[in-house]
DNA sequence: CTGAAAGCGCTAACAT
DNA sequence: ATGTTAGCGCTTTCAG
């Protein structure tokens, strides 16, 4: 049996010193079915002796299903998405369920490919984030079958269910917010060369509000690198130092915003008086700047959590319910800064 | 055969589509094999037009090894480790490995039960980090003869291939320079109650190279909470607020340390006249603030890209070669806080 | 409450 | 260069 390295046991092995059927200890395993407590205890007892592992990729095969959730997200450098995967690993560990993920970089071609790829795991679940996915991975998806739920955005069509907040209103209050102080003259910044599609939505939800109201906007930064507070901090300096200077700008995300925030620290530059500033996320480190940032908090955590919890929950696909939008909503968070 | 929704097209429809044997499908998904390239054609026509997906749960159990990685970290809150997992993911994809992981939040009781949880997917490889694990911890991955790559620390005894730094070394370094700066009495900033070990070490570091210069840690205040710019903050406040003030304060992590340094910004107190300050990790947005942090620049993505990179190559378990510590080295960043 | 038989979809090991 | 056979370890299905 214990042949060279490889024999792992199996429940043959467990079954044979336990004196049952390898069926039996099948059910033991899986807590399904009912077995006397005496056997059942047997059977425990000689699966710890000889350190039995269950072999997941046979159950799976054999069930046509695996308790392997697929978490298809742009990026790990953006804390929005490592804490919304800190909310789906928290809900699938509880249900035993295991994330197996792959980063697009904000590309939907590598959404395709990871997509198709994790599809061969057979998860009974997949997480993917914001709306638009290309025709090829929803076509891909709904072939699979598998149970989908999307995240961060509700602005559009979801395949299934999507749990986020509308970007577009998002933008839109922050806009209503800093016309109500009185600013009227604005600078958009943002970054990824405008991949971040959720981002782009809460731009033109701004855009939108500020021209209803009269205002203008002066000009649309992006940056071609991804969002940090060093290239907030560069492209805010670049903006005071240019011949016309908005009365405020409209950060894409926190982490620009409080690049933007150093730089006035830096060069003593007054906030909001020479410039108001918003972002959004709500991120948690702002809260230990020397000055708070007027911005926009979003239930990260929880939108993971939600997301996490549909997917590894018991409930058979559900009887094609229709698409639904969860709105976990948003709140504006009224700083110093404008 | 496409019957109801639940017939996923398997090797079989393939090949009987493209006139072959299922086995000549298997040779041209998995690239094994000779395979004349007019038959190859055929093959992959017929899958890409019933939309064939392979199965890995049956490649796995076949072949008695999954294309998983298995990840566990403490954490997700901690740029270092969602760095570290970028490169771990980067790695991977190269590869066409994928990462399943777990979050222990520094227990190690949850890593036992993560540890035995992922190795029933039977993963080619495990990533831990740090070198302190159980014993059955220790027992559960030699059983299952998987690989092992440890990350992040090298002081200590590796169950494998460990990837990272000296964190002690490290601490002794910060000391070092800061005894030379002319700071003689310290106090230390922790969190997590200490469970980070390797921020343990680091401290072991710092304070026996400051008790050898003759030099005084005056306390080592240790939170119970995550570490945190917000927790920094606190903590500096109460730090200063105190009836002796240290000269210099050493944060365990950058966050803790620029808490530090928004506090000094926000209550106008001179860095480093009258408190100095130096962190730990030389995270990319210490650059964007107003007053450089002293800190100690660690290899993270590397770290993370090494570990994968060994566990998804395709050489055979390494003739079991010796335990082996790689030191990818830290850099002290001089800046203005000491 | 427990067992026996069958087979999930693939690849290893031989054939040819 | 391609085909045949067997079986990985489990759960489904059907018996009892």
């Amino acid at each position: 049996m214990t042949d060279r390295k490889t024999a792992r046991p199996t429940m043959d092995d467990v079954a044979d010193l336990a004196g049952v059927s390898q069926m039996t200890v099948s059910r033991v395993m899986s807590g399904k079915g009912y077995i006397s407590s005496e056997v059942r205890d047997r059977v425990n007892v000689a699966a710890l002796e000889i350190g039995y592992v269950q072999n997941r990729l046979a159950r799976g095969l054999r069930s046509e299903k695996s308790s392997l959730i697929a978490v298809v997200l742009p990026t790990l450098g953006n804390t929005v998405f490592t804490e919304a995967l800190s909310g789906i690993t928290d809900a699938l560990t509880a249900q035993s369920f295991r994330p197996v993920f792959g980063l697009t970089e904000y590309s939907e071609d590598r959404e395709y490919e990871l997509v198709r790829d994790l599809l061969s795991w057979r998860p009974s679940g997949i997480v993917l984030a914001g709306l638009e996915h290309s025709d090829q991975t929803r076509k891909a998806i709904a072939a699979s079958g598998v149970r989908v739920a999307e995240i961060m955005d509700i602005d559009g069509e979801p395949i299934s269910t999507a749990f986020g907040l509308s970007q577009k209103a998002a933008g839109q209050v922050t806009a209503q917010h800093m016309l109500d102080k009185g600013h009227r003259r604005f600078i958009y910044v943002g970054s990824q060369s405008g991949a971040d599609l959720r981002a782009g939505k809460r731009l033109a939800g701004f855009r939108q509000t500020v021209r209803e109201a009269g205002g203008t906007m002066m000009s649309e930064l992006i940056s071609a690198l991804p969002s940090s507070m060093i290239e907030g901090r560069r492209m805010t300096a670049e903006i005071l130092s240019g011949p016309q200077r908005p009365d405020a700008i409209y950060y894409s995300n926190d982490d620009l915003a409080a690049g933007g925030i150093m730089h006035c620290l830096a060069e003593g530059v007054s906030i909001p008086d020479e410039i108001a500033m918003a972002g959004f996320n709500g991120l948690p480190y702002l809260d230990a700047l020397p000055i708070q940032l007027t911005t926009i908090k979003t239930p990260r955590y929880d939108i993971g959590l939600k997301a996490g919890q549909l997917l590894a929950s018991q409930s058979e696909i559900r009887p094609n319910a229709a698409p639904q939008l969860v709105d976990l909503g948003f709140e504006l968070n009224i700083g110093q800064t404008c």
